[in-house]
DNA sequence: TATGAATGAGGATTCATTCAT
DNA sequence: CATGAATGAATCCTCATTCAT
């Protein structure tokens, strides 16, 4: 049943943005009553949460592979794998992406997205402080912040904007901004 | 009298979000009635984007200057120059600037972004084919996309979000990043 | 609870004209929240049209029986009859005529009527079709349309104005005219 | 200035109807400050009343001479020359005739016609008084009142609605209408 | 007298939410 | 549990009218 809500939901925000989407309405889509929808939230808002925060789990699940492929190769393979996996999750998921990040207010985003933020920043520091020689410093939460906006907020602009940029040519970026910025030194700098 | 108007959105939006920013309540906070809102927006999406707007115009008008000091000097102070001033403008207009970031969809917000968005480009493109032979790479649409992102993007999240991040740490690392995009042979890694 | 709508809505109707006939009051009136009438209606005007339209049912039902009998009947006879069902309703509806003609513009008026215009207008085609050599000429179409005029025009003015004629003289009146209109060549002319 | 609002007025119910015609509309149509239009007419309904009593004014003039002249000749040509003249008016402000009638309601039409009816009823009264003996009755409220009512319906109907029949066959029918109501005894059935 | 900016009550309509069945 | 009819506060907006200049 909730399943089936959410689902609707989902569809419902891809469809006619946070704006059409009235409780009633995906009440319709998912074949239920608008009673009953309140049964399995307290709220418009906790649906509209839900989803994202699912869109997220789906996120970060899809990305965890790479995580751990990451761990224990060498950093530019590591790198480029979690951002060839970033990019394969958003543009799978880029329509309601769309819907989401276009018409749900910052706030309620960035909300939801807490939890998984703490768990890759976790996964960044950790990865950062296992090779502390390397860095180019070791200001690591500095680091950390930095990364992770940058391989947050980049790849979802780059999905959503779909600037005339080759996919490989934008991960050969973001990976040597990314690498560079934490190992300078060893920084070899291929061109495309 | 607009500028009562948009004077008391501005407040009504910074305080309430755009949800509870009715016109009613706007024209109140106002100290003016409700019809003469309508005498001067035809709607209460224009006095979103006309805040918005203003907001956008200020921020252009506040780089400008850095922007014409960057294009006659060095790469890297003119980076650094442009972060600085993007910095100051967002810090003072914080406030504000959460209101909308974080209330008001990101689709309106990119409608009124659009023309700095441009404006800027243009500038960032027409610096780079100056220096085209110095370039990583001659697909400038790519790095004018990859570097308007960053100096967009990462200025407005650490000023929103304040990471425990120094500012001239912040800048250096963007600036960093910039510079090392753009000019990678040339870039000496000086660290903090 | 469309029966309530309606009712309390040609109550309003009456009492205060369309202009008066605020959603809200409508709703008022019958005991029943704004909201709830646009689960039966999706317009203001769709109750009025209902109204109208229910109005006009009533009239066309209640005339049926005449125009059935008028069908078997001598012409004189028969226009008697029918005009006297005719006057009967409109006397039964008075009131709410009263008010659906004074208030409600001619426009919405002619849109609700056209279709027991249509209904009638065969009707007296017909009957005249049926008899065809006795006719003052062959214009049926010209025929039909005055007599429809006619026989629906004056009752009301008749009804609303109640000018000082007794019925039975008004009734002697109208048929006259309509049968010598169809009929010249046959007819007394009996006088009250 | 009353001339420009009125002219004004007239214009822009023609064009947009009474809904549309707010009278900040008509202001600015008239080349007037909402407020001066106030200075001259305590209502809104007070210049439709004066543009209904105008037409209704011109209309009564554009009948005077044809009345004049009914008042001199045999009563089969003094109704033809009414009825020609009724048809004129109404023709040639057809547009206006529209508007009004179809969107002003009923109980605001017959306030205004009230004069022009009283003194159409007279003139009718006084014709029918003056040949009494040739009547078909002598009760001359009843003749009178229904030949306006004919006079006066039918032809608005037919100028608005546009029925296929051709102008002089509705005059002829009309005629023969209120010729056999008045004078029976006389009537030659002349066919078209 | 003319202006026109300002008014503000009121209108139609929506939609998140409830509750009796 | 599920329903869905009913709710009613709240929303955006209009427009006839006023009044200080």
């Amino acid at each position: 049943m909730v399943e089936r809500i959410l689902d609707a939901a989902a569809r419902v925000l891809e469809e006619v943005g946070y704006h059409g989407a009235s409780t009633n309405r995906i009440a319709a889509a998912a074949g239920v009553s608008p009673g009953s929808v309140y049964q399995y939230f307290t709220d418009k808002d906790e649906i509209v949460a839900t989803i994202i925060g699912r869109l997220i789990e789906d996120f970060a699940e899809d990305i965890a592979p790479a995580l751990r492929h990451a761990a224990i190769v060498d950093p530019a393979s590591g790198v480029r794998t979690v951002l060839e996996a970033v990019l394969d999750v958003l543009e799978r998921r880029a329509v309601l992406l769309r819907a989401l990040v276009d018409r749900v207010s910052a706030a309620d985003q960035a909300e939801a997205l807490r939890p998984v933020r703490a768990r890759i920043s976790d996964f960044i520091y950790q990865t950062l402080a296992a090779q502390r020689e390397m860095l180019a410093h070791d200001d690591l939460d500095r680091l950390t912040w930095t990364i992770l906006e940058l391989t947050q907020h980049l790849p979802v602009r780059y999905v959503l904007d779909r600037p005339p940029i080759a996919r490989q040519d934008f991960i050969a970026d973001l990976s040597r901004i990314v690498l560079d910025l934490a190992y300078p030194q060893t920084l070899v700098h291929p061109q495309t």
